[in-house]
DNA sequence: GATGAATGAGTCTTCATTCAT
DNA sequence: CATGAATGAAGACTCATTCAT
């Protein structure tokens, strides 16, 4: 579909459509919601939606683009100057929880998203700059030696573990991930399930981030 | 659907019919896979699927009940009577990412119900038990005095939510689902997509659990 | 089918399956209700239908043979020896109403029969003979001048009608088809859906089919 | 449904769509007509029906309701102003049988909702306006004396009923049901099976309906 | 006689997409 | 830009019937 120029009424029309589709993709999910559903949703005609998307699949596409981009400047404004790397992390993490608690809906089409194998590479796509990002904060806490290296404090089966070099603890990548399931998976059981409060959970979840079950 | 009494024969095409259609859910996606889809490549015909299960959804939530069920089993099995809760915890969180690891299909399915409204409910009933059960180790761990309870190695920023009492870090539920969260993800992220060896994705798991980023 | 030689215990399932069927077949329809229902319903598998039955059309032509051969039984015996033409039309139109009373679930099988295309000449073939009696005695009642010829008592519409030919009052097989349009129609509205005395419907019947709307 | 709004050539396709319908659920039954065998008779697409109607019950639905309501409208013009209530039956009357003389698939159509619960209710439903209609005029003329109150002409049989209470002769309800009855019966049986003169049959039928067999 | 299993054509219905106006 | 109309392949599900055991 060639790039269209839209008056600025159309750029509204188009927006209205992101919203209201989002809206029904994650009360109902993508199958099960038509195209149909869509445009009578918005009182509009069927000539309408072909009109600014060329297919349901690029409607859901460009959603996707737009939250992905719309959480990295959330992340991107709440990390600043900041120098310290472990705090830029928190400040992330933070960050990135708010803007789940704002967008239940953009959250659940990301969990839909990446169980559907036609939509999780643009997923990871999306993420993979995000990631990097993160990563980034890791290494350098690592390489400040603010973040373990797997060494001390283990249990003696973990030592064991890093003695024969089977443990990864350590790997930047592999933490950042971890960092992003719990938030992700805390948002969705603490926040949106059942609607606790999210500066709360936030809290909660960097602690359990920075220190583990165990603490110190 | 009243409940059929199965033959053997009867039992092994119900058995084939669950395990083909898992596979191709998980590969393909609920919606997108037909059941003419299925029997066909069981190569029978379309009354079959019928005759075993009333419904596509039915079939789809008796995959679930099982897989939840083996899951269960396996985290039962590895615990044992282990008397040390955190070593429980451990020993929980391993057989999980063992079975995440053997059932790729199947966690791929978890994912997919979660997203989508109709089958959360059942997946979240399932997951009740399970979460009972690893919620019960980490109390224990908590009333052994073996998992901090937010005060001490905070950082200040946590520190005063902690005074302010606007953290819940302790609460044992949340610790709960963190581990999910992190394990779950650890496994689709590492394991699945990139088919790394899941004895160090589950190390690396569990010093992330017991010890969050910064470890001691 | 070739006829079966049934056991005792044969033709009592046989009957059984024509008595659940005829119910099923009234309350729900002929085309909505499965032979899978019909078995089911009794309890047995798929095999016994096919044993007796050779097909779910022949099992409905049994029941509406079934059927109309017991209603015109009734008729004949109500009738007896009585030798008034005018009161055996009577007796057999209050021994039919009796029977419509007793027998809901066939009247409406009979109804749908009229309706389809299908089933519709057996059901007429089925009534040749009951319409045929009742013709006789209304021949007989004609040629004993004790039915009107259509001359007196008509308005001057009808006179002119008669006059001119146009008209077939004192056609004995109409007048016949009349006396049934009468009892099946008040049957219907007044005995099965409201539940009305039988008694007094057919009286009513009675009155009406003798002496119409105006009496003398 | 939500009411569409119809173009004149969408009113067209719809006029088309139930004309035709009516046709085959007569010749053929409602069941064994499909859906695919309408829209292929009309050379259209299959989404063409649903664009129009909701289902295929509502189809049948609302071919019953235009219907009943074109046979209202017949009645009606053919009663005009008239002020004798016999005279406002008979015309009534006739103007069924031609009405039904000129409708045999509608006629038909009616039969069968008759037969099928889901159906006879809004059959019902539709009836009743026209069913206290005709009341109306039984009982006007039952109040200025022109319809028998049971009394005179009776049998000895049907004399001892009226003196017991168990006859209700007169009743002005049950009148107009037998009216519904002669006429759609020998509508179907002589117009409609063996093409007889509409004329004809409507002048037997009101002959018979105002003075019975017995004449005076 | 009877059962569970299987068949597969056929049913109603949905829906992404296109197009004339 | 926008609409109502149309397409037709595809989907879930049904069911009369048959058959091996």
């Amino acid at each position: 579909m060639e790039k269209r120029r839209l008056t600025s009424r159309g750029q509204e029309r188009k927006r209205q459509l992101m919203a209201f589709a989002a809206r029904r993709f994650a009360e109902n999910g993508y199958h099960p919601t038509s195209v149909a559903e869509i445009v009578s949703g918005l009182g509009v005609g069927k000539g309408v939606f072909y009109w600014y998307f060329s297919s349901k699949e690029e409607l859901f596409l460009e959603i996707l683009r737009d939250a992905q981009h719309d959480l990295r400047r959330r992340q991107d404004d709440a990390i600043g100057e900041e120098p310290d790397p472990v705090r830029r992390i928190e400040l992330g993490l933070r960050a990135s929880m708010a803007w789940f608690a704002e967008h239940r809906d953009l959250v659940n089409l990301f969990q839909f998203a990446a169980a559907e194998e036609r939509f999780a590479p643009a997923l990871r796509r999306g993420q993979e700059v995000a990631v990097a990002d993160a990563t980034r904060h890791v290494k350098e806490a690592i390489a400040e030696g603010r973040i373990r290296d797997g060494d001390a404090d283990a249990t003696r089966h973990v030592k064991e573990a890093i003695a024969e070099g089977r443990i990864r603890d350590g790997d930047p990548e592999l933490l950042t991930h971890a960092l992003l399931g719990v938030s992700t998976y805390l948002a969705a059981r603490f926040i949106h399930e059942r609607g606790e409060n999210p500066d709360e959970v936030a809290e909660a979840a960097v602690a359990f981030c920075l220190h583990g079950l165990l603490g110190r």
